[in-house]
DNA sequence: GTGAAAGCGCTAACAG
DNA sequence: CTGTTAGCGCTTTCAC
């Protein structure tokens, strides 16, 4: 209805439903005071025209844009596509579109970002990374906007926002045990980083001792190795495993497999991270801590809107509830709580 | 230096280098003519100041926002983000933001995406999908700007990129053949999915026959599957399997393993997608096709950006080329063309 | 109740 | 070569 030239203006609006520009303005906003039947009138000649109102003019007074950015150096995806949609689900009804700015390790790229964003006025800016005992390669003191912090370490006294990997730890390993396991390992991650110490104290916490832990890489083949190692000698073998993440679960489910060993029948094995794609295409699925992410990103979004619009808003860090999805390796409850149906489909 | 009040005005600049802001405006734009010294002289003084330009007054008038939507119902993220990332790479120097919308598969919220960048002005968007024969849930035709279609069918006469499967394919089979396999399968997801009907017509144009194609899901149990069907009989079996994607390749490298196949010994396996999470931990790690998605999304954001500008760019469907990224499973050179290093360090 | 006028921060004619 | 003037599209006092 109006293909090609310059879009309806709210004067086009107060023409057509033969009022001021000022009255039109107010009659959309529902602000100031006027006949309801007037208000109505203006109403009914936006709709007909299409008409919505030019963002940046409105911002340029209300000193709004309306914008946040999100400042990520998850190039991997597995942390900020989560985060991302939850913030984008907090916002999208208020009106808030999001920048999703991708900067690597780079502290360049990082400053160009940044200064992009603040020049487009962005309300408020949340930085989320992939550790939380780590930095963004780029300086967010002293910003004229508000930050938020999620899962990446912010200055001093600052909102950040993380998952409670104790408690999700702790649930995890409370499940094997309720269900009779009596020695349960941990096979983890590089002990350098915090997320590996607050799961392992989580577990020793829950089995009353020092239990065992295994520390190495992320990955699969580490399961692997650590299967070998555990079961490698006479004795009495482990009856569960806790993992630091899916992968290594998936490799340690593989590594019984191949030994003979069953699984959930003579072990029980749970992962983190829920990543479905590694958790779903394990034989047997995996019971995994989900972190939530897509919660912390909704209250990462309605916290950086709170601070934009100058209301208080307590520092220091939040941690955020895990909760344990049930799948076939733990034995549990049949049960499946996966929020999706099927399989993610691969390959276009 | 700015804390807390106004950020700094192009009035306080040229206030400082005492020139009128017309002026202050022509020097820092580069525009106009006038004396190097004073173009020095406002420059040097918005430097000082620590001057950044106000984008929404400056889009008011240029009527350009130096912003772009990605609209997209990958919620997944394989897709997304390498295309998210070849677009923001593509115009960060220009001074372009991206704007991501996950919009699922819900018309509504689609819309509701829609309206918001609009409003916003943005200067283009770009759609992405997940399956170049289907279209997002929401109309982009008629809009009062520029679209650009990646990995998701567009209107007649839009532009549109996708990745060249039927070259990506040929060179897949044409590495085992180079290989001297003699007995080249199939093994691939829906036939309903074009792509899959485009790879098996490349395999079949390479083989120079019919040559042996196994519909079936995108899954490893489905990869699981095909093996026992191709190895469930007597009689001579394939010396070569080139998969639909990597999750059903790892599913066939797993399977054979399992068997006691040797992989790639006596069997060569290819995958599509070159799905790091999944391609490096397979044991071995899988030969596959890279779509470079982000080097379509690079291609994009330059053709949404050459359209902004009002430049005329032709239509149509452009096929941007694969590249066949050689790991152990196909047995070929020793020579891993791989991007990254290590592996992708998982949770935190 | 409604409208005229001023102005957000910047750029682009057009004078001088 | 530089400054004055007029807006971009919208909101918001403040008169009427």
């Amino acid at each position: 209805m109006n293909a090609g030239g310059g879009r309806v203006r709210i004067y086009d609006v107060a023409r057509l439903a033969e009022v001021s520009v000022a009255t039109a303005s107010k009659a959309l906003n529902d602000t100031g005071r006027m006949t309801e039947e007037t208000r109505n009138r203006v109403k009914a000649a936006a709709t007909e025209l299409g008409f919505r109102p030019n963002a940046m003019a409105r911002g340029l007074i209300q000193k709004r844009s309306f914008t946040i950015g999100l400042l990520t150096n998850d190039t991997y995806g597995r942390f900020t596509l989560p985060v991302m949609a939850g913030i984008s689900a907090a916002l999208v009804d208020r009106g808030v579109s999001v920048f999703l700015c991708g900067i690597e390790d780079d502290p360049a790229l990082g400053r160009v970002h940044l200064d992009a964003m603040l020049d487009k006025q962005v309300d408020g800016i949340i930085a989320s990374g992939k550790r939380i005992d780590r930095r963004l390669p780029v300086d967010l003191s002293d910003l004229p906007v508000p930050v938020v912090y999620a899962f990446t370490e912010g200055q001093e006294g600052s909102v950040t926002l993380v998952s409670d990997d104790f408690q999700g730890s702790t649930e995890a390993v409370e499940h094997l045990l309720a269900h009779d396991r009596k020695r349960v390992v941990h096979v983890t991650g590089p002990e350098t980083f915090a997320s590996v110490r607050e799961r392992a104290s989580a577990y020793r916490a829950v089995i009353g001792g020092e239990g065992r832990v295994l520390y190495g890489t992320w990955s699969e083949s580490w399961g692997h190795e650590a299967v070998a190692e555990l079961w490698g000698t006479d004795g009495e073998h482990p009856d569960a495993v806790f993992c630091g993440n899916d992968q290594i679960a998936r490799g340690v489910v593989d590594a019984l497999r191949e030994r003979g060993i069953k699984v959930p029948e003579s072990v029980s094995v749970v992962g983190f991270d829920n990543w479905e794609i590694v958790a779903s295409q394990t034989r047997p699925p995996l019971t995994s801590v989900d972190m939530n992410l897509e919660a912390i990103g909704r209250e990462a979004g309605r916290l950086v809107l709170e601070l934009a619009e100058g209301k208080p808003v307590e520092p220091g860090v939040r941690k955020l509830p895990c909760r344990l999805v049930i799948r076939q390796s733990s034995g549990g409850d049949a049960a499946v709580t996966e929020r999706r149906g099927g399989l993610a489909t691969a390959a276009d």
